[in-house]
DNA sequence: TTCTCGCCGTAC
DNA sequence: GACGTACGGCGAGAAT
């Protein structure tokens, strides 16, 4: 059985326009326009998918004269210049077709409309159905049985049937109607005044060009003079129309076959062009640039080699170490194995409980564990690792306290750059050292078809646990030295993120109490609400939907009730924000009703339902991870679950809070920092204004309002602390006047005249906030005041948006990024103190600039104060870091 | 069925 | 078009 063949003719130029007018904004990082290549390409590859044709051609106009110059000089003389933006995007676009393997078709002194022309009629005759995709009209003079247009831009075809409908003409008169009305974009005029209602009119009625020019002499009026005045010339604007296709092309149909792709070369272009969505359109693996190591990955299976190895731990000066797991949660996962590398390009894999038909013995758990515990708990036996709290976690559940932790690859990274998206071991491997490193799923598999690690044949689990340890020591010896370079980020490292990472571990370990039964119960009620809610709502709508789903919401709101649309989403739609709602409220009930439900669903799939199924089984608590390297500025992430965004704001909220308990006979203790950023900004800016309002103990916020609206202190309004508080936290963020317009819902010209206000009173600020943008143009990076650095390569950016976003980054990072630190080191220090003094009391949670603990009644007091001088003296500025302390039977209560 | 993305909403 | 930094639930559509 044989298929027709399908070939697919793409009028590459009329792409290329087409893309470049519709996407002007694009560039890549070197400023390259890259908007039309993207376009095309992503045309293309629609095309490509949707038609998945066995042929495919796609033809560009050449430059230089064609045979219609040479008969009609004027032709397409009234053509822009093609813009230079455009240019200089063609080359790149050919190169990349031709990477992609698409057969592409450029004739010197040949139109492209001539090349179509021309393969489409031979496929036509070798009984090839031919789709040509362009937007160009010309091109319906070649419809036919087994020619159809494609105009990939409005989505619609068109056959002969569909010629008819549009012109009122079949094919076969297309040239002469062309001829005859002209065609301004090449420049033909065709008849004067006659366009193409008359056109259409005199071939309907005498078929023809040569019957239009036969009868011209009935035709009356104006137009039958123009008609008669043109005749000499129509025969050459008929050549003009005319598509030529018997062109002599060096190829044939037969050639447009798609080859294979060049992934390497394309992932090159692409990545330079800053084009990474094509990437993954094209679904181009990165290039594979392993280097070849000689590496020495060896599994230990006899007591003799375990013995050696550790003889060799016991005199090695550092080491890295790697343990493979049952689960990724810390608290479940227990010990498969563990590798060691003591110098680069050689790691051992120590297998222990590795389960498979035909697995080698392997030593025993216990026998091993106890025999290195010695080793693993000696503070000087140093101890090289990717993600070392990890692996602190995991020999703490078979009783091992990991010490020496000195070295984590990861946290060094982080140190260095903390922009750099991710910090996992593979990332880091390929940034630092250009190696692609086994991943877990290349020997585990993914998604449902994943197995334990335990299940991994010894051959794959050998490679990739002692690749792991491997590389982590090779990483070390490169990351070190470079962050010891440098003075601030040496100490950073050694004083801060080293130290914390232990702290981390015992937070969570330590683990927060959860009363489990009263969620359930403010989860029930939820759930009442929530349907009452819903009918509610679906009344008021006049129609059942899910008040969940964005999509739904914004048609019942806007289409159906056509409440007015306030605002759109990045994306074009109509946005159903709370902010946006929240203005809709009391004209439309609905709205209102709505917002109930949002918020209630929220507290409830995210917080009540899901804090419960969080409990860890065996503790009675829940143990969030805290993550070490994953901010920009230098703060902690929380998550499964993240602790750090537990509702306060809200009565209803503020119950959840209630669910974190202390247990009998301890107390909940919270300790936060009072607007510790502002009084960073007032250290960093030594502006008098701000330093003298923090040295008097006032409320800030009062104190900024009196100053800008210049008022006393105690007749500042409510209304007039509230702005003062907004501009306040937009000062933090990297303001700008439209940011305050929607905060505060005043005018533009008001906002901008209270910032100008702030600034006046507050000169220093100002100043500050130059000299900080400055510093980062000049040097790349911005500092905390412990020099912590991140790094703003868009600061320079062309594009306006990357590098006012870059600015705000730089304002703020600084401040939050300095409140980080100070916050770290206390917590290091507090934690010391506690163990040191041998007090019942545990940190068991952080929120960026709050610390919550759980003490034994009897040492509240005691507690408190160490707390406080912690806090208090984690960083020396010129303002006094300020706690605030609270004590409860939870904490809510302790707020 | 699972994965990814957009939208939305909590926190500081 | 957005004032910074995070995490996560849900729906919807794509990939499998």
């Amino acid at each position: 059985m044989s298929e027709v063949k399908s070939l697919v003719l793409i009028d590459g130029s009329s792409y290329l326009y087409r893309a470049f007018y519709a996407l002007p904004g694009l560039t890549a990082p070197s400023g390259q326009p890259t908007g039309a290549i993207y376009g095309v390409l992503m045309m293309l590859h629609k095309l490509i998918k949707d038609e998945r044709p066995n042929l495919l051609g796609i033809v560009f106009d050449a430059p230089g004269k064609t045979f219609r110059h040479e008969l009609f000089p004027e032709y397409k003389a009234n053509r822009a210049r093609t813009p230079e933006d455009l240019i200089i995007q063609i080359e790149p676009l050919l190169a990349a077709i031709e990477n992609l393997g698409l057969p592409l078709i450029r004739v010197n002194g040949v139109e492209a409309d001539d090349v179509i022309g021309t393969l489409a009629k031979e496929a036509e005759q070798r009984g090839m159905n031919t789709l040509i995709a362009t937007s160009d009209k010309d091109f319906t003079q070649l419809v036919s049985d087994k020619i159809t247009l494609l105009d990939t831009m409005k989505n619609r075809l068109t056959d002969r049937s569909g010629v008819i409908e549009k012109f009122g003409l079949p094919p076969e008169q297309i040239i002469d109607f062309l001829t005859l009305s002209g065609d301004a974009s090449d420049n033909i005029p065709g008849v004067p005044t006659v366009g193409p209602k008359t056109a259409v009119k005199w071939l309907q009625q005498y078929s023809s060009l040569a019957g239009v020019i036969e009868h011209a002499e009935e035709i009356s009026g104006k137009v039958g003079e123009a008609l008669r005045e043109s005749i000499p010339r129509l025969n050459l604007y008929q050549q003009l129309a005319t598509i030529d296709c018997s062109l002599e092309l060096d190829c044939t149909v037969d050639d447009l076959v798609i080859r294979e792709s060049k992934d390497d070369e394309l992932f090159a272009q692409f990545k330079n062009l800053g084009l990474h969505a094509l990437i993954k359109q094209f679904s181009i693996e990165e290039p594979i640039t392993k280097i070849r190591r000689d590496t020495v990955y060896q599994g230990i299976l006899t007591k003799k080699e375990f013995e050696a190895l550790l003889d060799r731990l016991s005199r090695a000066e550092v080491t890295a170490i790697d343990t493979e797991t049952t689960s990724l949660n810390y608290m479940q996962a227990e010990i498969v194995g563990i590798s060691v590398a003591i110098v680069s390009n050689e790691a051992y894999y120590i297998p222990l409980m590795h389960e498979y038909d035909g697995v080698p013995n392997q030593l025993d758990r216990e026998y091993v564990l106890q025999k290195l515990k010695p080793w693993l708990e000696d503070k000087e036996a140093k101890k090289i690792g990717h993600n070392l709290k990890y692996d602190s976690h995991i020999f703490a559940n078979h009783g091992i306290e990991l010490n020496g932790t000195d070295f984590d690859s990861m946290l060094e990274s982080y140190v260095l750059n903390s922009t750099a998206t991710r910090h996992n071991l593979n990332a880091v491997a390929k940034r630092y050292l250009n190696l692609d490193t086994t991943s877990y799923e290349d020997v585990a598999g993914k998604g449902a078809k994943q197995i334990g690690f335990n299940q991994v044949s010894l051959e794959d689990a050998i490679h990739y646990a002692a690749e792991d340890a491997d590389v982590s020591f090779q990483l070390h010896q490169t990351l070190h030295p470079k962050l010891m370079e440098i003075n601030s980020l040496a100490k950073l490292y050694t004083d801060i993120e080293a130290p914390l990472l232990k702290v981390l571990q015992t937070i969570e370990r330590n683990g927060v109490l959860i009363d489990e039964s009263m969620l359930q119960k403010q989860s029930d009620q939820f759930a009442i609400t929530l349907k009452e809610l819903e009918s509610k709502a679906y009344s008021l709508a006049g129609a059942e939907f899910n008040l969940n789903s964005p999509k739904q919401l914004q048609e019942i709101l806007y289409d159906k009730l056509s409440l007015p649309i306030l605002k759109k989403t990045p994306k074009g739609q109509p946005s159903t924000a709370e902010s946006v709602l929240q203005r809709l409220a009391e004209d439309f009930p609905i709205v209102q009703t709505i917002l109930n439900y949002r918020t209630t669903a929220k507290l409830k799939t995210t917080y009540t339902d899901k804090l419960p199924l969080m409990v860890n089984q065996d503790t009675g608590r829940v143990h969030t991870s805290y993550h070490q390297a994953v901010t920009a500025t230098g703060r902690l992430s929380s998550s499964d679950p993240n602790l750090q965004n537990i509702p306060i704001r809200t009565v209803e909220g503020r119950r959840i809070r209630q669910a974190f308990i202390a247990p009998k006979g301890f107390q909940i203790l919270a300790a936060d920092y009072s607007q510790i950023e502002l009084r960073i900004m007032a250290h960093n800016s030594q502006d008098p204004g701000l330093l003298d309002a923090f040295q008097a103990g006032l409320d800030i916020h009062q104190a900024t309002a009196a100053e800008i609206f210049a008022v006393d202190l105690q007749s500042v309004s409510a209304e007039q602390r509230r702005s003062a508080k907004a501009i306040n936290f937009g000062l933090i963020y990297g303001m700008s006047a439209f940011g305050l317009t929607r905060q505060l819902g005043i005018t533009r010209g008001d906002a901008q005249e209270y910032i100008e206000l702030y600034f006046a009173r507050y000169p220093k600020v100002k100043e500050y906030m130059d000299a900080i943008r400055n510093q980062a143009r000049e040097s790349g990076f911005v500092e905390t005041v412990f020099g912590r650095r991140l790094y703003l390569p868009d600061i320079d950016s062309r594009n306006y948006q990357r590098r006012q976003y870059a600015e705000r980054s730089a304002i703020n990072a600084p401040m939050q990024g300095t409140a980080a630190d100070i916050i770290k080191k206390a917590m290091i220090d507090l934690e010391q103190r506690l163990v040191a003094e041998s007090i019942n009391a545990k940190i068991i949670m952080q929120v960026h600039d709050e610390l919550v603990l759980e003490v034994e009644d009897s040492s509240v007091g005691a507690v408190s104060e160490f707390v406080t001088e912690a806090m208090g003296k984690a960083a020396d500025l010129d303002v006094a870091l300020k706690v605030d302390l609270g004590v409860g039977e939870n904490w809510d209560q302790a707020h």
